[in-house]
RNA sequence: GAGGUUGUAGCUCAGUUGGUUAGAGCGUCUGAUUGUGGUUCAGAAGGUCGUGGGUUCGAGACCCAUCAUCCUCCCCA
């Protein structure tokens, strides 16, 4: 059979893991410098914990796993009722137990409710793992792929949103991206709701005007006529999402259309709050205040935040919002919690872009002995071993080749020094070290070789 | 879920209105060179043209199906 993996998904090559592994670090460590803990949960978690979390086009893209023994001959009638169901379009513990987690969030979620009360609040976990989605792949989508998640459960205080803020920029500003943060406040956009037609209306109108960009204003007051709404309250709408000027201006004009109403007053003073606080910092976010922001995770109740690279045509490389409710979903009322996430492999795709990428990781092994015979490889091993401990990587060729063939593995590997030493060398106890950019080279004692190898 | 792109050597790709034995560059291997490469020169290996069917005297090329791929929309990181 031809070798082929599943779509949407890579094998991770050295230099491209390399890469992967500098954002990888540089998140977990700022991350770490704010309080962070880690945290790992199953690739797998239970269907039912799952779904119905991200919204209906959420749940058709969780990857389910079809349980074990549905070939059991005693279990037949039921698989077949199982499987019914699984046909008019139901999930069904009977056929798939257990589904591929498709964010970090709610698994966290999971293990808060679980273990609340053997956790000190605020809880501010990280976690940096795969996620799966069954989506179609096309650029920067992918059907596995890292987020790096931090989470504060069990506090409401804007505290954790100007600190998460701080982290995105600190992030990007070390990972040389330039970015833009955009927030809004789904208290606003629920006051929005209130004044046209209710507040179950919410989603409809924010998907609505999540699509101003690209479809244009015309094309959003249809969709909005479609929903049912009345001319005044399309009119509404517009000048809602008619409002611009600086992040100030914008608030003003926010008071202005809500000031009467409760959640829409609170929204723009919790906007006003942390925009106040991290505008005092240095280096200070690069804080937008975009009112058609919405995202369409159901569980955000309070601020959003999506993080757009500029100069780079790509989706978001990163996101995430305060859920006041969200262990509510597993029995545990009154935790709120507030979070982040970084989208890794489109963070990748973006520095490859840009060539964002430092110099210098793509360091592998240091020094490549050549093999002269069996003899001097003998002796060659112990000099290695000794320079291992030193802590410098390096490796011996596997076979008495032609110097032709050790100096072009060197190269390919990006090897930067070559050591040889052959019967006069091993007889006078030293080393030939061949630096390969210059293509100079010095004889040198033994145990002088760790002092030049670590430069 | 809807629409489109591409599929020829290990890699990047040529291949005319259908016409003999399908090509190039890079890479690989061998030699010029028995302990100093990268340049150069000479030579070699490597392809059932994604797969299956059809049209034709004749298909890499045309038609149908299928698989894979990349992209756009939806949604998202």
């Amino acid at each position: 059979m031809k070798p082929s993996i599943p779509q949407g998904t890579r094998d991770f090559s050295a230099a491209v893991l390399r890469k992967r592994n500098f954002i990888l670090q540089t998140i977990r460590s700022v991350f770490e410098t704010y309080g962070f803990e880690p945290l790992e949960t199953p690739a797998m978690e239970n269907t039912e914990t799952l779904m119905g979390k991200y919204g209906e086009e959420g749940d058709k893209l969780i990857f389910k796993i079809l349980n074990n023994g549905l070939n059991n001959p005693d279990k037949r009638e039921a698989v077949m009722q199982d499987f019914n169901a699984v046909l008019e379009g139901k999930t069904n513990k009977g056929i798939t137990e257990r589904a591929l987690r498709y964010d970090l969030t709610i698994p966290f979620a999971r293990y808060v409710a679980m273990h609340h009360g053997q956790l000190t609040l605020p809880f501010k976990r990280y976690q940096i793992q795969p996620v799966w989605r069954a989506d179609r792949p096309q650029r920067g989508r992918y059907r596995e792929f890292w987020q790096c998640d931090a989470d504060v459960a069990g506090s409401a205080a804007l505290l954790h949103e100007v600190e998460l803020s701080l982290i995105y920029t600190n992030v990007f500003n070390k990972l040389n991206i330039p970015v833009e943060i955009h927030i809004n406040n789904r208290k606003i956009l629920g006051a929005l709701a209130t004044i046209c037609g209710g507040e179950d209306m919410m989603i409809d109108i924010t998907i609505a005007i999540d699509k101003l960009d690209k479809i244009g204003m015309e094309k959003v007051k249809d969709e909005l006529i479609g929903k049912g709404l009345t001319m005044e309250q399309v009119d509404t709408v517009e000048s809602f999402i008619s409002i611009s000027g600086s992040n100030e201006e914008k608030l003003v004009q926010l008071d202005e259309l809500f000031g009467t109403i409760p959640g829409g007053q609170e929204g723009i003073a919790e906007l006003r709050t942390i925009l106040a606080s991290v505008e005092k910092m240095n280096p200070s976010p690069q804080m937008v205040v975009d009112l058609s922001l919405a995202r369409g995770l159901n569980y955000y109740t309070g601020t959003i935040f999506e993080v757009k690279a500029l100069g780079v045509q790509m989706g978001s490389i990163g996101g995430g919002g305060r859920y006041d409710d969200l262990t509510g979903l597993f029995g545990v009322k009154g935790i709120a919690g507030v979070g982040i996430s970084f989208g890794v492999d489109r963070i990748y795709d973006v520095m490859d872009e840009l060539n964002a990428f430092p110099e210098g990781i793509q360091k592998g092994t240091t020094a490549l002995f050549f093999n002269t015979g069996m003899e001097e490889q003998q002796h060659v091993l112990g000099v290695a071993e000794n320079l291992r401990k030193s802590g410098i990587a390096c490796e011996i060729y596997h076979e008495a080749a032609k110097f032709d063939k050790q100096f072009k593995y060197a190269e390919r590997k990006n090897i930067p020094f070559v050591v040889i030493i052959g019967s006069k060398e091993m007889e006078a106890g030293t080393a030939i070290i061949k630096t390969l950019a210059s293509g100079t080279q010095t004889e040198v004692r033994l145990d002088e070789m760790a002092k030049i190898l670590a430069h």
